[in-house]
DNA sequence: TTTGGTTCTGCAATCGTTTGCGGAATGCTT
DNA sequence: AAGCATTCCGCAAACGATTGCAGAACCAAA
């Protein structure tokens, strides 16, 4: 059966198009009387309105998007359930598009963002994003754009970001109050803003507070090197008794890495991580962490991006300060 | 800048709306003079057709919905991921809305789809849901529904399932393999079709191949409940030697246990479960699992959802063979 | 000059709504 | 009976695109 709309509603009511649209939403031109019957018959016809028709008439697609190198991750899937939630709240549909770490993928997406006309978008760049013109065409089409965790590296842009160097001098204040010794910190993809935040603050921390304490840093793209760094670290000379993780992913392989080599925490080594809080949950004893929450931070975003679209304020940057869990990893 | 179209286009050149249209397209009958000076303004302006209007005329959204229970789930997201991506690929946007296994916010959802036109459905119903009315609606409007994973106990549905029944089995008969003499198995909740059929092929499978064997079953709706159970049966007087785990959150909660009273894997305690394929590759040894994989079933699902689409097959249902993955822990 | 065939372009209806404006009908005053 | 509000409703344009059909312009052949 073909989906019912105004026209046929009025023809069997002989009625007129308009005064349907009007009984259906309450207009105070329209008799009690025929505001019912046309309730009555919508509801017996199952009326929905084409959102097409009514997106395109009122020039407002009730539409957010989000941008994400990949759906399938904790943190930006916790952003992006949390986004959806309030979205619907406040009668927005969300459509939720993936670049893969693909700079083609991600202005494709953009296109179609674009082409479906949405009112704002929430994005995170890929780490290869070098070019910004795909965003500013947003700009030019009045949409603001949210970027989160991984930002541009500009001025003049909205932006929730986890207090990154906080979390970084956070992790490493902890460190230093525990007197640990000596200190492997494994880090993600340096082209990173969020890494190179989290770094910078970490050891300069470190320098400052306590200079003595020798700090080894290494890079991990994926949970597997960081599995294999830890373990040839394990074997090499100079040994420690902290690893210090600064995501998720790292701390898996490093986890896998000491449990393989039956290193027991915290009195084998310490760890600690910045996790989105999932992850550190899963072992015994729990890893301590620095929390950085894809749900408070869509909370966060989703209020900016209201004041955006209500053009009260231009919100600019916003930070979520960080909040440190105890486990007993440390 | 409001974004262009194609009458300002058309106005800017001197030529009809329809003109312009037909060189965008690249139809014959436009020469192809006329056609690269659209072509160019068209770049120039940075044109982008408004998808709304194109849907409303042509009577096609391009848009494919799902519903979820929730997207912070390894499995949900992963099958959303790959439906994502496949769907792009066809020219498909999609619409993820999730129903917090809440039926009045799931026929909410339903009728967020119904309003947006879309032109296929992904469900993975709630375990409350009683009402399929929204369902049959969406059916009326020969708009093709595809559930997978939990699904409703009807016939004359198109459905993609992980072979549960199958799993059961599988995850039975290893066990039984390698001669362990006690299991505790634990489940999720009872309501979910998964939970029946893994249960029901589990239990069955014990009694026809090893009925001296002991099998006791419990339930845990959430990963801590497991943890709970876990704990309390360590503690009683019926010992086991082997653990079965029906999903990846009961999994974790019953790891958590173990690592708690520090027994080991497999010495202590075999562990074996059903799982999406993250959770137990964090652990030393691996544990041993029965493939489910949300990346696979999404490939199946749209493959059937582009049967329908076409009117070429009525699929059904479609059953995804199960695997074994072996880690150390059996 | 007429006929016929190409090649190119425009008219106008249509998809399903929303909404400003004007007009008919009714009742109530004087 | 005339004047004047009220109350209720419909006309028609607009949102931005697609597409069947017809028509203009041109050249070549008869």
């Amino acid at each position: 059966m073909e989906s019912s709309t105004l026209k046929k509603i009025a023809e069997s009511l002989g009625l007129s198009i308009s005064t349907v649209s009007r009984a259906l939403k309450n207009h105070p031109d329209i008799s009690a009387n025929t505001r019912q019957k046309v309730i009555d018959l919508a509801k017996a016809l199952d009326y929905e309105p084409n959102a097409n028709a009514v997106h395109l008439r009122t020039r407002n697609s009730k539409l957010l998007g989000v941008l994400v190198p990949s759906i399938s991750n904790y943190f930006y899937e916790s952003f992006i359930s949390s986004i959806e939630e309030e979205g619907r709240k406040n009668g927005y549909s969300v459509l939720i598009l993936q670049s893969g770490n693909d700079p083609e993928v991600e202005s494709e997406n953009l296109k179609l963002f674009r082409q479906n006309r949405i009112n704002g978008l929430f994005a995170c760049i890929s780490s290869q994003t070098k070019d910004l013109s795909g965003f500013a065409k947003m700009d030019e089409q009045e949409t603001p754009v949210i970027f989160f965790d991984n930002v541009p590296n500009l001025t003049a842009i909205h932006s929730v970001c986890l207090a990154d160097t906080q979390a970084g001098i956070m992790a490493a204040e902890i460190i230093i109050s525990k007197k640990k010794s000596h200190v492997w910190a494994v880090f993600g993809d340096k082209q990173l803003s969020i890494t190179q935040k989290r770094m910078h603050s970490f050891l300069e921390t470190f320098q400052k507070l306590a200079p003595a304490i020798p700090v080894q840093t290494l890079f991990a793209l994926s949970s597997e090197e960081a599995r294999n760094h830890t373990n040839n670290l394990l074997l090499s000379p100079n040994q420690s008794d902290t690893i210090f993780c600064m995501s998720d992913e790292i701390l898996m392989g490093v986890m896998k890495s000491l449990q393989e080599n039956k290193i027991s925490t915290p009195d084998q080594m310490a760890v600690i991580a910045i996790s989105n809080g999932l992850i550190p949950k899963l072992y015994h004893p729990e890893i301590t962490y620095v929390e950085t929450s894809g749900y408070k931070l869509a909370k966060l975003a989703f209020v900016n991006m209201m004041s955006c679209l209500s053009e009260k304020t231009l919100p600019g940057e916003t930070i979520l300060e960080s909040v440190l869990v105890e486990g007993g990893s440390l």
